[in-house]
RNA sequence: GGCCCCGUCGUCUAGCGGCCUAGGACGUCAGGUUCUCAGCCUGAAGAUCGCGGGUUCAAAUCCCGCCGGGGUCACCA
């Protein structure tokens, strides 16, 4: 039977890493046994719809390269698959639910469900709905009804049941259904909710695997029960590990935590950020593997996922990022580059290609190219501070006054004569080389920290190179 | 609070009764690199396996209790 996941986001804001990972784990194990991947919107909450977060979701997965196999935008055979287009579908389930006697009509208002759970809570009661509306006789509830009174539907959840089943990940997980609520199906604005939809639409869409994080747990009971309703078969389950902030609660927008998309404006690149969600929960060999997605696919499986609960740690992160820069050849991660530069940045061509390679290996992340080759603007001058620390010694500016004078006399401004002429400076000086190159470093290269120095004042030129020199010596 | 789950170096983890005086990785630190490092090389520190009991010739691994952490208990998903 073909493998069939789907990753249902609900478009109320753009999904955290927390989210995407779902989405990557689901994508992983379906393309792992060759199944299928859908994708979902579960739109039923219109409060808290957020305009265009939709298409940020989509976009999300676009950028991580998974591709789905079936979605509102690609088609498929069990559409809509958005679940506001699917109304009627949820009516048409909830009131066969009413007719088959394991749903019923609730009239209570939202004030009247406040206070009963205000009360059973400062009694230490568990909170849940006191069957008010179960005992209302045929003829009440057609009365209400035919007034037009506004109702819900509540699924009968049977009085002490033990439900349970093998959970994929976390082993088999038994719940008593005197610790759920009588859920509400469809909601008084005609929408269903999360457990209706969903089940409803796993089941016509038929996904016979659900892969999701662990907040989901407490609420599987409830969807087993709809399905034994309905007297469908339901789909195996796998809940995944929670992704912790640094707080060790789980990861949240209260954490800042960030979205697929904010990370790349920071400069990680895709394949650092699926590469380090897939570590969050799954391991592979000694976790610091650098796996592309394709490798990810191969590799992939359930039995690695672990039961405890991940931190998200930024540094390992960081890791993965400067691990695939490096590999990235050097035309794509030149190409990369552009994104974050400006399009004034001042060297193009070759030059530009020799300068991303002498960066490459020196990046962490990929706005440190901006800081690493500050240099390369014509207009940018050096820091006092970091100029006086070292050019302050009077041998070392006399030695960089000599180097100066000789470098104006060069002719070609290769490699091979800028390296000559300043060594043989060196020589003469009789000078540590520390010195003079961080002196150096920084009057031309204006920070301490840059790409090598011979080579970034050969892509600099002559006149720029000059002309720092003379700042710096002036400015001393 | 009820219910469910989890608990091995700071972090991610390996471990599935003897190969464990607990392995790896990220990070940290130290030394080296006759040019910087956010680069490279080498090395080090770091976990009485949450605690307490049991079972066993033998336990990080099995059982029980406790403690700690997390999740969840909406006309949200």
């Amino acid at each position: 039977m073909t493998v069939r996941v789907r990753f249902a986001p609900s478009p109320t804001g753009i999904p955290h890493i927390g989210n995407s990972r779902t989405a990557l784990f689901n994508w992983l194990f379906a393309k792992h046994y060759q199944g299928k991947f859908i994708v979902r919107i579960e739109d039923t909450d219109r409060k808290r719809l957020v305009p265009g977060s939709q298409e940020k979701i989509m976009e999300i997965l676009d950028v991580l390269g998974l591709k789905e196999d079936e979605s509102y935008r690609r088609g498929g055979p069990y559409g809509p698959y958005i679940q506001s287009q699917r109304l009627r579908l949820y009516q048409k389930y909830a009131h066969q639910l009413i007719r088959e006697g394991k749903a019923y009509y609730c009239f209570c208002s939202p004030e009247r469900l406040a206070k009963i759970r205000k009360e059973q809570q400062k009694k230490g009661l568990i909170p849940k709905y006191d069957r008010h509306c179960l005992h209302l006789s045929k003829e009440e509830v057609e009365k209400k009804l035919r007034s037009g009174q506004k109702y819900v539907i509540r699924l009968k959840v049977p009085d002490d049941k033990d439900i349970s089943w093998s959970d994929l990940i976390q082993g088999k997980i038994t719940i008593n259904t005197v610790n759920i609520d009588d859920q509400i199906l469809l909601k008084s604005d005609g929408y269903p909710t999360y457990h209706l939809a969903v089940v409803i639409d796993d089941h016509l869409m038929k996904v016979n695997y659900i892969l999701r994080g662990s907040e989901w747990i407490s609420s599987t009971p409830k969807h087993l029960l709809l399905y034994q309703a309905f007297g469908w078969q339901p789909p195996k389950f796998g809940h995944f590990p929670l992704i912790l902030g640094p707080d060790k609660s789980k990861l949240s927008k209260r954490h800042g935590a960030k979205s697929v998309l904010d990370y790349i404006e920071e400069g990680y690149l895709p394949e650092a950020l699926v590469n380090f969600m897939a570590f969050l929960g799954w391991n592979y060999e000694d976790n610091s593997a650098i796996l592309t997605l394709e490798k990810l696919v191969k590799f992939f499986d359930l039995s690695h996922i672990g039961k405890s609960n991940p931190i998200f740690d930024r540094q390992k992160l960081d890791y993965f990022n400067r691990e695939h820069i490096r590999r990235l050849p050097l035309t794509e991660l030149a190409k990369r580059l552009k994104r974050y530069l400006p399009a004034d940045y001042p060297l193009k061509g070759d030059k530009f290609s020799r300068l991303v390679e002498l960066c490459q290996p020196r990046m962490t992340n990929l706005k440190n190219f901006l800081s690493l080759t500050e240099f390369v603007y014509p207009q940018k001058i050096v820091e006092i501070k970091d100029l006086t620390k070292y050019l302050k010694a009077a041998e070392v500016r006399e030695v960089v006054k000599s180097i100066r004078q000789r470098l104006a006399k060069v002719d070609k401004w290769t490699l091979p004569s800028i390296k000559g002429t300043i060594e043989k400076e060196m020589k003469r000086s009789g000078l540590s080389r520390g010195k003079v190159f961080m002196a150096l470093r920084v009057a031309i290269l204006i920070r301490p920290v840059t790409p090598p120095l011979f080579e970034s004042i050969a892509l600099l030129g002559k006149e720029l190179t000059l002309q720092r020199l003379d700042v710096a010596l002036n400015r001393n």
